[in-house]
DNA sequence: CAGCATCCTTTCTGATACTG
DNA sequence: CAGTATCAGAAAGGATGCTG
């Protein structure tokens, strides 16, 4: 039964790693919290210009997301207009270390990587 | 316009980290560097069985993409029946302390994230 | 043994229109 | 301003059968 060994999940519960990336290896996350990261705090809107070419619905949804996982705080002010501000937490600022070593990483390989890609063959 | 925006490709440019979360931020890529970053060298039904939740197609695929990029290397034996071994390449060793070091600010911290997560609504 | 090919389901992302 | 709701397309992942 091909169904009963996905059941037991190993990855998740053996490598938990994998839980960080279930959350930030997606799309939009790591940009943002790099972005909050270098600022003290930032409106949605300025979010969305900063990042040209995200859609105002996964700004949302992946701002909800970091929200939830408390590596981001969201303020809101009760006026009208509405604003809304958010600011990187303390979790999400012992983070970011890391991010910043798989990036310099990123930066040093890229180049290697993709040699590697062009002459892969099949 | 919308499309406009998407072209610049902001992300990717400037953000370099994804173009390595763009690799190995995939369901089962960091977990095999990991396993391969463990062992000498490893069959690809041993790796099957290691990992016991994974189909032979994504094992298939997410070996092919580590290969291409040059952070595993694929041996194959011309014998009947055929043996494949796999092992991690210099550049793959290369990254997985970062790998590690994101695994143990997971550790830490999973109790934290799943404790906001679950007080988080909407 | 170590795959490949095909089909199918699920998840992710985006475009667009609308709103307190 | 900062979203929400809905729909559609793309991409990822999985089940199954077949093969050198």
């Amino acid at each position: 039964m091909e169904e009963e060994k996905r059941k037991k999940n190993w990855n998740n519960v053996n490598c938990p790693v994998r839980t960080v990336l279930d959350r930030i290896g997606d799309k939009w996350s790591i940009l943002i919290l790099l972005i909050l990261g270098d600022t003290e705090k930032m409106r949605f809107n300025q979010l969305n210009k900063e990042i040209e070419d995200i859609s105002q619905k996964m700004l949302t949804v992946t701002l909800r997301s970091l929200e939830a996982d408390g590596l981001v705080n969201r303020i809101i002010f009760p006026e009208v207009p509405p604003r809304v501000e958010y600011n990187i937490t303390e979790l999400g600022k012992s983070l970011l270390p890391h991010i910043k070593a798989l990036s310099e990483w990123a930066k040093n390989n890229l180049e290697t990587i993709q040699e590697s890609r062009e002459k892969y063959v099949s």
